[in-house]
DNA sequence: CATTGTGAAGCGTTTCACAGCC
DNA sequence: GGCTGTGAAACGCTTCACAATG
């Protein structure tokens, strides 16, 4: 599910190059998988590819477009405008890829009214009022911890039914709220982990043990040509 | 493994609360996990609880730290000031966290020199003398895709061993490399799919299946008393 | 007697391997 | 001949269930 994205937008650059087939050994090594996962994940899509050929590069987009419900826009709403929020207004490949910013609000009055990527900044009492006029799906949170758990309550009450936090908080909701978690600190403490491994199996400082690294964890693998 | 850092983000919190003692259970409804999950991770670690009682805070806390190699901080070198190397240069919970930022740097001359969060803009040239003299492990890539995989082999070559990527390519690096990967369109595109199913399952547009929504992907159960 | 620690079962995902097809 | 589609095996992670124990 979380690779359809990817093979997304891999296909995409292959049609800007003009390339209209392409086979699940070549798109599993630009995505960094395994062919038979490809294969298999494209036939859950019900998509056909065509024995001894491949797959038309064309037809796999418009399907999985399609999965992911990327034929039309979804609007998102962000909560926060500080540093975080702010990048992420700022970032023109939101818009671009078909998640347009329909408003960024906060808390704090002194922020609202300046501009964000051509986005005003309103205050969060409005949340309601955007949600319902650009009818919002999704919400992005980027408060800071302390104010995470209250934006998410509000956004729900809006009407939102999908949130993306980053604020590194466990959130409680309604089970039927849909949420995904960025969080960075957790994303370096893995790297720490294995940083740290790397140097205690080097100067032989520990034992053995410690967690699994199987193989070449989320790790990408070459994909040269 | 990803659930460590989250287990250790709330034991912190318990700690300031003066709560010294936890059971798997709430540190389970905490986290948003099993209960025997927790146990699970916690008994990898080696550390013990004492049965009948739960977990000691404090000693949990250590161990964890221990596990995850945060006794000591690792300095991250930032590549690409625009957007997001600013935003994650000013926030400030990086630092916090025992993750500083030695450096920022970009291809672009015109943004050297300008100061993001304390830290001067240097010139990516720059970025081998960073590494070796701020001893840095850590790369973190906030350039535009087109960059990414150059910036890539610029902190292999500086002797960067792990990779925090945030730009939606996959990248080819050696083997020994760790590299994470934060894709904001993948987890938005998820979120997206999950919006189209709820329309149309309700609208009764498309037949049946689709792939798989195990229980409550992804998403936090609530967690309060 | 509340709670840990852990074998064993359950389950979803990944990979293999090959038949089927163009 | 090359490549897809897919049963079946392998694997790893999650959950159950309960014996062990402070």
């Amino acid at each position: 599910m979380a690779r359809l994205p990817v093979y997304l937008r891999i296909l995409v650059e292959q049609a800007d190059e003009e390339v209209d087939s392409i086979s699940s050994d070549r798109l599993a090594e630009l995505a960094g998988v395994n062919a038979a996962k490809v294969r298999k994940d494209l036939s859950y899509l019900g998509s056909y590819g065509t024995r001894g050929v491949g797959y038309e590069v064309a037809y796999l987009v418009y399907q999985i477009r399609r999965e992911l419900g990327l034929t039309h826009d979804w609007p998102v709403v962000i909560v926060g405008a500080g540093n975080l929020g702010q990048a992420l207004a700022g970032y023109g490949g939101f818009g671009e890829r078909g998640f347009p910013v329909a408003g960024i609000v906060d808390v704090d009055p002194a922020k609202v009214g300046s501009v964000l990527g051509g986005v005003r900044v309103r205050h969060i009492d409005e949340l309601s009022q955007i949600v319902q006029s650009r009818r919002v799906n999704i919400g992005v949170i980027a408060t800071p911890s302390a104010g995470a758990q209250d934006a998410a309550e509000r956004l729900v009450r809006a009407g939102v039914t999908s949130i993306l936090n980053f604020a590194p908080v466990v959130l409680s909701v309604p089970r039927s709220i849909e949420v995904r978690k960025v969080d960075l600190a957790v994303e370096l403490q893995i790297l720490s982990y294995h940083e740290q491994r790397r140097a205690t199996q080097s100067t032989g400082l520990r034992s053995v043990g410690g967690l699994g690294t199987p193989g070449a964890t989320a790790t990408s693998r070459p994909a040269s040509a």
